[in-house]
DNA sequence: CTGGGGAAGGGGCCC
DNA sequence: GGGGCCCCTTCCCCA
């Protein structure tokens, strides 16, 4: 007995998840798009993917392989069996830009009708032949260099460049009446879909012996992957430059969700970043569904929650956030997205990437003066809109009084432009360098820099005693340093720009651990794993933390009233409360 | 209802 | 680049 549509009807349903991001475990960035999948359906197509997918939750593909466009298209056909061109896209040029995609992605059965496809249209050699060792080395060569997903690793389990021989060949007898617009792999279960079949039964054993199901839970993360896992979060982690790493967060905060029919839009940077969201909360809800985090304390149990909070004053009923392929798109103050903490809440606004120490800029004195003078310019990073703007300009009410009708503002020299292009191309003329010596020299060090000089900076000690000691000293706040590279880093924080850009939400970092560190919780990856509870956290000091609970220590005492604490930061709160006049 | 404590998340920053 | 620590904050529980 067998219901003749049922494999058709499981497609069906799952392609829909992906369309609304349901369960969707896997991030795919392709240039300035993201496009989310889920990872057994990518295992199932490509053994490429499988291996990719395996350890990563955030895959990078090379994008002299493949555009968002062409990806999407790989990504329909993923998910339908179907390759659907429109006009645009059933030219010669398109299917061997496929051709290539599929090659490179180890998608036998496109490659195969590509070829087909190209072979009826032209007669020409084609490139990228699966079986051609040649050309697709290469091609696999080439992503594990670019790919941040490389399973080349040692503790990959799956050979990084896997024997064309261990790979069912693609089925070069596929049907020869295609029709133009729309090609088919037979969809039947027997039928050469080889990599399918084959993929198939190992994906979830596959995917780790012994490791849980990640379903949605990606916090469960193994240990041992956190390492490239982090890797992944930075696809652009090469760049150095605030230009070059705006980049990429330009854009990916500015991806659109299309949405229900996909994905990975690949051209929405829009200039004020605004975001078109046809998702609905229930969408956005969905996202925290799916098998919980291992929970075995009351305070796990929250995590699924939707968090209450909202940054830029955003309530939670808000969820009808923008989301790029159901990724959650933009800053961000929650905890972990989408899936294992299910409490995704990154969103951008019309302003955008407003951090959290920026909305409450000063309130608290060791805020960090620059930013609360400056980082709602920082939040405009994407305002400009343009690529290498977006480190440097901002478009801030704040200023508009100052600037006149020439609201976008380059933050390093003060110029005002009356438009992004024009910004951009002035943009364009400054340096890191540049940026750096300016700064350095104080020549847009904003008074707040100064009071936080004074109130910061200040070493405790006799100032010969720092001064020997910490010889470097910052120009800006007089704090010194034991090495010039620890005072360039604390430098960068001077900077009215932020090198390092999240390429999930957008938000910049001064320091790359931060980002990264941050990206882990974009992508729920907590790879310190607590033996008694299994509890998972980002950070081996939260670890240290928690193990406190087990073990009853608790270290922290405070003078006054011989109160002890597991935490420190729980101390001084206590501390608060003796000293807070109430 | 409120305040305090416990536990946890996030970002900044120094080493 | 990562570890560690600091600080702010949130959420939940409970008295």
């Amino acid at each position: 007995m067998e219901l003749p549509n049922h494999a058709k009807q499981l497609l069906l349903q799952l392609n829909q998840q992906r369309a609304k991001g349901f369960l969707c475990d896997v991030i795919i960035v392709v240039e300035n798009a993201l496009f989310r999948a889920h990872k057994n359906i990518l295992a199932a197509s490509s053994i490429y993917f499988k291996s990719l997918v395996l350890h990563d939750n955030l895959i990078n593909l090379d994008t002299e392989m493949v555009n968002p466009s062409v990806f999407r298209q790989v990504l329909d056909f993923i998910y339908t069996g179907k390759l659907l061109s429109s006009s645009d896209q059933s030219s010669e040029q398109n299917f061997s830009a496929l051709l290539t995609a599929a090659s490179y992605l180890q998608l036998h059965d496109l490659a195969a009708l590509c070829r087909k496809k190209l072979k009826r249209s032209s007669g020409k050699p084609l490139p990228g032949k699966p079986s051609t060792p040649g050309p697709l080395s290469r091609l696999r060569l080439n992503n594990q260099r670019l790919s941040s997903s490389t399973p080349a690793g040692p503790n990959n389990h799956y050979p990084p460049t896997p024997s064309e021989a261990d790979q069912p060949q693609p089925d070069e007898s596929l049907p020869d009446k295609l029709s133009d617009d729309e090609m088919f792999v037979g969809s039947s279960g027997k039928t050469g879909n080889g990599s399918n079949g084959n993929s198939n039964g190992n994906i979830s054993s596959g995917a780790s012996p012994g490791e849980p199901d990640l379903g949605l839970d990606l916090s469960k993360k193994s240990p041992h992957s956190a390492g490239t896992a982090t890797d992944a979060l930075s696809p652009h982690s090469n760049q150095e430059s605030p230009q070059s790493a705006s980049v990429s967060t330009t854009n990916s905060a500015s991806l659109d969700d299309s949405s229900t029919t996909l994905q990975g839009v690949d051209t929405c940077v829009s200039e004020n970043m605004e975001l078109n969201s046809s998702k609905t909360p229930e969408d956005s809800h969905n996202q925290s569904e799916g098998p919980p985090p291992q929970k075995k304390t009351r305070h796990a149990a929250r995590k699924n929650e939707w968090p209450k909070k909202d940054a830029l004053g955003l309530k939670s009923e808000d969820h009808d956030r923008p989301l790029v392929n159901g990724v959650i798109v933009g800053p961000k103050d929650g905890r972990t997205s989408g899936a294992g903490g299910g409490s995704g809440n990154s969103f951008v606004s019309d302003q955008t990437f407003q951090c959290k120490e920026e909305e409450e800029g000063g309130e608290n004195g060791q805020d960090h003066s620059e930013e609360s003078g400056q980082s709602d310019g920082e939040s405009g990073g994407g305002a400009g809109g343009g690529h290498h703007s977006a480190n440097y300009v901002y478009r801030q009410e704040g200023f508009e009084p100052a600037f006149g009708d020439n609201l976008y503002v380059c933050i390093p020299c003060g110029k005002g432009f009356p438009s992004s292009e024009q910004l951009n191309a002035h943009v364009e003329t400054h340096t890191e360098d540049e940026l750096y010596i300016k700064e350095e020299g104080g020549t847009f060090v904003k008074e707040e820099d100064e009071e936080e000089a004074e109130d910061l900076s200040a070493p405790v000690g006799p100032s010969n005693f720092v001064s020997e000691t910490r010889p470097f000293k910052c120009t800006v706040c007089s704090k010194s340093y034991k090495d010039p590279a620890t005072l360039r880093q604390h430098e960068k924080s001077h900077w009215l720009t932020r090198p390092f850009p999240c390429n999930i939400c957008g938000k910049m970092f001064t320091q790359r651990g931060t980002m990264t560190r941050h990206m882990r919780s974009h992508l729920g990856l907590k790879p310190f794993a607590c033996e008694e509870c299994g509890m998972r956290f980002t950070r081996q000091y939260r670890l240290t933390e928690h193990m406190r609970v087990h073990s009853g220590e608790k270290p922290y005492e405070c003078q006054l009233c011989g109160g002890k604490f597991t935490q420190q930061r729980n101390l001084i709160s206590h501390l608060r409360m003796h000293t807070s006049p109430s």
